[in-house]
RNA sequence: GGGCGUUUAGCUCAGCUGGUUCAGAGCAUCUGCCUUACAAGCAGAGGGUCGGCGGUUCGAAUCCGUCAACGCCCACCA
């Protein structure tokens, strides 16, 4: 058959997908076997495929081909996520542009707007995955809202509820004015942001040039005009110029003195003792307000005096509720000024800051104003800022969940990989606050909470459960579902995906399934560490609380994707390829192999293009093998001893490498895994196993040789195929007889355990390649090509010692691969001839009038220079008596030997030296 | 403000509980080869004293302290 000498990904890729879905050969069910389970992290159902999917999918497409070839039940479920707050902007921006606003539709409208998005561009990237060569069983395909996760989503909420950990109430939460809803802590990101500290003037409310309160020795200021020393230790004083006394408030939200109900001083703060049971007038809306003290206030931060705002700020609020303060909420939802203000009413937010700074400078009521750098919130979805605002939410208890979920991770039963993010995570734990889990949003599950027209809900599981729940709470039989008024809001995303590993097995609608009981817990779990906290943790939680267990064994946290100057990938820097756009140019197993070869666990990323040239440029490698070894021709001759010994040789490697991989597999470390098995194939199989079998040209090759090549050939094959299912599959079809339906995927690997005597085999062709490298060597500084044979001498004390090369097996290998007619044994080598060692044997080679003596002399007294350095310091170790008495016996013999050796080499270099010197 | 991590060849990274000539790998570079599987290739070579300083030890890239740079996470100083 004739191949073409170049690797064409691009059809053989299509091809063996249909194949593998045809076959349906990535779907499980429960059997005898040993389970090995993976959830996807689910992406948006919108979304579509960029390099931070890439290279998490293809992590968990090897660990899931991988416990297949090791003859596992893999099962890996794919699914999306209705990501509630992206997808309903998204839906509502559509919308906008054709003129219509989400207020002007109904509930049940905008939802039907908002399938139809979701039918229309939902599951692109699971199609994408499929590019990628990803082995997830389809038929399984889930979506956070499909019936069975949306029931499974009620059904918690509602056990939830029961239990009394879910309560209602208001509470100061995280408020995005852009899509106008509560957020969670978490998806608040702080950025720091260079702003303004305002200092404003609250004029105490006492008649022009009072002294109440005022010690002899108080510092007066004016208008601005001295130095304000905030660590000063006695009263500071401000004056205007008619005499009148006022409090300077410092703040960087200046729009929000229309809900000023207080000024806060710490009693300690010897600064602002006067002002202790005074009122004074807040500016602009002058309202008089009391001073109230509290040791929460820093007295060196600005001038120690707190405007208390409890409607806009998380402590103000904690301030307003221990001294019993209103809260006035001067804001509307959507970020404008509220009646309530009394003032501004209807403007921005921001543009009331600069406006309100402005009329009071203009009405003398700003001291100063100077730079201030600060963290301000921002919502994660809509990156606007937030606003803390007070409303009713719902919210989860999260004490009960943290002290469950904690300790597995602590103790290593669910492990971290790697192990740094369980300070993260005991962190958040230990520190965890409640979870608001209301959004004012209509796209996703909607909260089972039913108003009773006398006031009160009911929590139930569908509209009868909640008529009759209604009934027996009012006493009232005649209330009917038209009486009752669900809860508008929807429930976090991150709800629904909380319960991910069990709800995907119908956990918990069917408890006890047969399915929950064989695929939970899954094994492991591959992510990004940003999600640690809305995703992992949460998953753990749900998971002792519904099955009592954890949801997997094992968390490996991927890198950020950067490009290769480390910056982050992003639309707007352009520096983010298309995985699709990639796949067609490397072949899906070129970027799988550029991927993962720049991806340590834990680190972040450095994407470069040129890693998948490698990739691709490997499956070429591959494939141009496996046209030598198809070329060849079989003929019913004898085997050569040599080709025996090679491969017997070469199923040791096999075996360590092997071995070595499982190893790296079993931590995680994949990249690692990739490059052994890269070298594997490269290095000691074409670089090395096929050079020393491979017959001459147009010679046939013995039965038994093919046979062993190709079946070592298969093994590569499985090894490899994690890594790159394709082009294994595509040359596992030419190397096995494959019956319809079969697949290299479920042909498990099985590599034996290597043995003792072949550790000797591994050393002795370790030597040979030294050998052999050191002829080319010679060869490549003397310009002699390979096709010029050459002769080889062994020096040797006694000429009948024993020699690797005597070994007829071996001595031919090395022949053939250095290309030698013979090799000889002397105990002094020949004139002009170049030598090199390999361990404290010296090889020759003869080179006639080609030897270039001044430079060889050169070479060899370099080497003696080094080694005479190297066993100086030998000496000195072993001289030193403290090193004899306190290190190990071993050691100390190790370097003995190391001296002997190094004298030996010295000593047999030196008489070279003056062998040459004497021509 | 607290915590964590990183710093080893031009680049990206391995080097576990200190001691196999331990200073490594891949890529990149240089030299020579279109050798009859592969120039997306083959053969050969050069390159770092392990961020700085100090300490422990017979012995430190490896342990301790400290400083520096970079990165990440958490935190209610307006």
């Amino acid at each position: 058959m004739e191949l073409a000498s170049k690797y064409n990904p691009t059809d053989v890729e299509a091809k063996w997908y249909q194949y593998w879905l045809d076959h349906k050969l990535f779907s499980s069910k429960p059997d005898g076997r040993e389970p090995y389970t993976v959830v996807i992290p689910p992406p948006n159902v919108t979304g579509v495929l960029h390099m931070g999917h890439v290279l998490n999918e293809t992590i968990q497409d090897i660990l899931v081909r991988h416990a297949r070839m090791q003859g596992k039940n893999a099962c890996w479920v794919p699914g999306t996520d209705h990501a509630s707050i992206a997808t309903e902007a998204k839906v509502i921006k559509r919308l906008a542009e054709q003129g219509i606003q989400k207020s002007d539709l109904t509930r049940e409208e905008f939802l039907k707007h908002a399938w139809a998005w979701t039918d229309e561009h939902g599951g692109i990237i699971l199609k994408q995955l499929r590019k990628l060569g990803c082995s997830c069983d389809w038929d399984r395909t889930a979506f956070t809202m499909d019936e069975s996760r949306s029931k499974s989503v009620i059904k918690v909420f509602v056990d939830l509820y029961n239990k009394g950990l879910i309560y209602r109430g208001v509470r100061m939460v995280n408020w995005d004015p852009e899509r106008q809803t509560a957020l969670s802590d978490e998806e608040v990101i702080y950025h720091d942001e260079h702003s303004k500290l305002f200092y404003m003037k609250y004029y105490v409310d006492e008649p022009s040039g009072s002294t109440d309160g005022e010690e002899p020795n108080a510092i007066v200021i004016c208008n601005n005009d001295k130095e304000f020393d905030p660590t000063v230790k006695q009263q500071v004083i401000h004056r205007d110029p008619q005499g009148r006394r006022y409090a300077v408030v410092a703040t960087t939200r200046p729009e929000t003195i229309m809900g000023d109900v207080a000024v806060c001083i710490n009693p300690n703060d010897p600064k602002n003792t006067w002002l202790k049971g005074k009122k004074v007038i807040v500016p602009m809306v002058n309202r008089v307000v009391p001073i109230i003290q509290d040791e929460y206030v820093e007295i060196e931060f600005g001038t120690g005096c707190l405007k208390v705002t409890p409607a806009h700020d998380v402590n103000d609020y904690m301030l307003g509720e221990k001294y019993n303060l209103e809260a006035i909420d001067v804001f509307n939802p959507d970020g404008t000024l509220s009646e309530a203000a009394g003032l501004y009413i209807g403007m921005d937010r921001f543009d009331c800051r600069m406006q309100i700074t402005t009329d009071m400078e203009a009405a003398g009521l700003l001291e100063k104003q100077e730079d201030y750098d600060n963290k301000v919130g921002y919502s994660e979805r809509t990156n606007v800022p937030i606003e803390p605002r007070l409303s009713m939410q719902w919210f989860l208890k999260m004490k009960h969940f943290a002290d469950m979920a904690l300790p597995p991770v602590m103790n290593d039963e669910l492990k971290f990989y790697p192990a740094k993010y369980k300070n993260t995570y005991r962190n958040w734990l230990e520190n965890i606050k409640d979870w608001c889990i209301s959004r004012q949003l209509w796209w996703g599950h909607r909260i089972p909470a039913y108003y009773l027209p006398s006031g009160g809900y009911v929590v139930a599981e569908n509209i009868e459960e909640a008529v009759k729940l209604a009934q027996e709470k009012t006493g009232d039989s005649s209330l009917t579902a038209s009486d009752l008024r669900q809860d508008e809001d929807a429930l976090d995303t991150w709800f629904s995906s909380w319960l991910w590993p069990i709800s995907l097995f119908d956990g918990i609608n069917n408890p006890g399934n047969e399915e929950i009981k064989y695929y939970y817990p899954t094994n492991d779990l591959v992510t990004g560490p940003d999600i640690i906290f809305f995703w992992v943790a949460r998953m753990i939680m749900a998971g002792y609380e519904y099955m009592g267990d954890m949801p997997f064994k094992n968390v490996y946290f991927t890198g950020i994707v950067r490009d290769k100057l480390g910056r982050k990938m992003s639309k707007s820097l352009g520096n983010s390829p298309d995985p699709l756009d990639l796949i067609e140019r490397f072949g899906a197993d070129g970027v799988r192999m550029g991927m993962m070869l720049s991806a340590p666990a834990g680190n972040d990323i450095l994407f470069d293009e040129a890693l998948c040239q490698q990739g691709a440029a490997f499956c070429n490698k591959i494939w141009n093998a496996f046209r030598l070894v198809s070329g060849w021709e079989v003929a019913d001759i004898e085997q050569p001893i040599s080709n025996k010994k090679t491969i017997a040789w070469f199923n040791a490697v096999i075996k360590e490498t092997n071995a070595e991989i499982e190893d790296l597999f079993s931590k995680y470390r994949l990249s690692e895994a990739l490059m052994a098995a890269f070298k594997l194939f490269t290095d000691e199989f074409s670089g090395w196993y096929l050079e020393m079998i491979k017959p001459a040209y147009q010679a046939p090759i013995d039965k038994e040789t093919l046979k062993a090549t190709l079946s070592f050939f298969e093994l590569l094959m499985k090894i490899i195929h994690p890594f790159m299912p394709f082009i294994s599959e595509e040359l596992w079809q030419h190397l096995a007889e494959r019956k319809d339906g079969e697949s290299i995927m479920v042909n498990p690997l099985t590599v034996e355990t290597l043995q003792e005597e072949e550790k000797d085999l591994l050393e002795q062709y370790k030597i040979a390649k030294q050998i052999i490298s050191g002829v080319r060597a010679v060869r490549s500084s003397k310009n002699i090509a390979q096709k010029e044979t050459m002769t080889m001498e062994v020096v040797l004390d006694n000429p009948e010692e024993r020699n690797i090369t005597r070994c007829p097996a071996l001595g031919a290998t090395i022949k053939k691969m250095a290309n030698l007619s013979e090799i000889n044994y002397v105990s002094q080598k020949g004139d002009g001839s170049a030598s090199f060692m390999v361990g404290t044997t010296e090889y020759a080679v003869p080179l006639g009038n080609l030897i270039d003596t001044a430079a060889e002399i050169e070479k060899a007294e370099t080497e003696i220079k080094r080694l005479e350095g190297f066993l100086a310091g030998i000496m000195k170790k072993l001289s030193n008596e403290k090193f004899t008495a306190h290190a190990p016996a071993q050691v100390v013999e190790l370097e003995r030997k190391k001296k002997a050796d190094a004298e030996s080499k010295i000593a047999s270099l030196k008489e070279s030296v003056a062998a040459l010197k004497n021509n």
